[in-house]
DNA sequence: TATAATTCCTCTAGCCACTAGAGCTTCAAG
DNA sequence: CTTGAAGCTCTAGTGGCTAGAGGAATTATA
């Protein structure tokens, strides 16, 4: 049995993040002490251990659950799965490109030679997207 | 003069958005009409196209406050904006670099040949970040 | 065993940058 | 002068936590 702040260190999952987790369902309200604290077992830290991989790996509560669910079910096909985690993968990707389009113009505009505001790249490019490169 | 709807479709900002700014004080309470409806001015309109501007490129409400500050000052020197703008930049260089990672992992994951969950890659991969190829 | 130090409890509120909706008032066109 | 669109304020919700207040329980030390 693990006292949350143990369950925490096992985790690396905050104190208030695990709570948290157990307020919107991810995780179920474990067993309490005499006095009224929580007290895990093993599968416990493995649910957390999972979710805190998930969310290592930028998938959504939401994911969470659905995976979580999926793998209190071994017998059932992973087809949920991959479709969750391909569009998790595809956010990724999308995600990506934005920022390489902001990475981009962003290169360029910090170029300014100039030395005031008045005339500076930086100040200019932000008041006229017409002076960007690309669309972002 | 401007209405707020006007505003909102000349700078693609939404209407509770234009509140939200004006509140947040990036941009000045304008005047209102008889009836009090805000009534913008082409300098609100350029104002908050300069807002609208920095946000698709990233910048965060607090550096957009700082860089309108900027703005209104000609004379002074460019170097704090080239410093804001860098920093930012450097935030985006470094989320696309953890983004790369989680795109790496997620690919990696997805080639799962299991029909069920009981072997799904993806569903192991979660349960143990042991079996991952790169920190995340 | 008494006390002190640490950990835990619940509850509320704050973060960022909006977004949605209720219930009301004003404006502009015909 | 009526009507319908557009505006107003205010509150609350989004996601994923995080911080703090004020108190109770547990553990370690003397
Ligand atoms: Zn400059
Ligand atoms: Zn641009
Ligand atoms: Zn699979
Ligand atoms: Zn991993």
């Amino acid at each position: 049995m693990f006292s949350i702040g143990q369950l925490s260190k096992r985790t690396g999952v905050k104190i208030p993040t695990i709570r948290y987790y157990e307020q919107m369902g991810l995780i179920d309200e474990p067993e309490r002490s005499e006095g009224n604290q929580r007290r895990y077992t093993k599968d416990g830290l493995s649910r957390l251990s999972f979710i805190r991989h998930s969310r290592d790996l930028g998938f959504s509560v939401e994911d969470i659950r659905g995976l979580l669910d999926l793998s209190q079910h071994p017998e059932k096909p992973c087809s949920d799965a991959h479709s969750i985690a391909a569009r998790h993968l595809q956010d990724v990707q999308s995600r990506i490109a934005k920022l390489r389009r902001l990475e981009r113009e962003l290169k360029r505009i910090t170029k300014c030679d100039a030395g005031n505001v008045a005339t500076c790249a930086v100040i200019e490019t932000l008041a006229d997207h017409g002076l960007c490169e690309t669309e972002h």
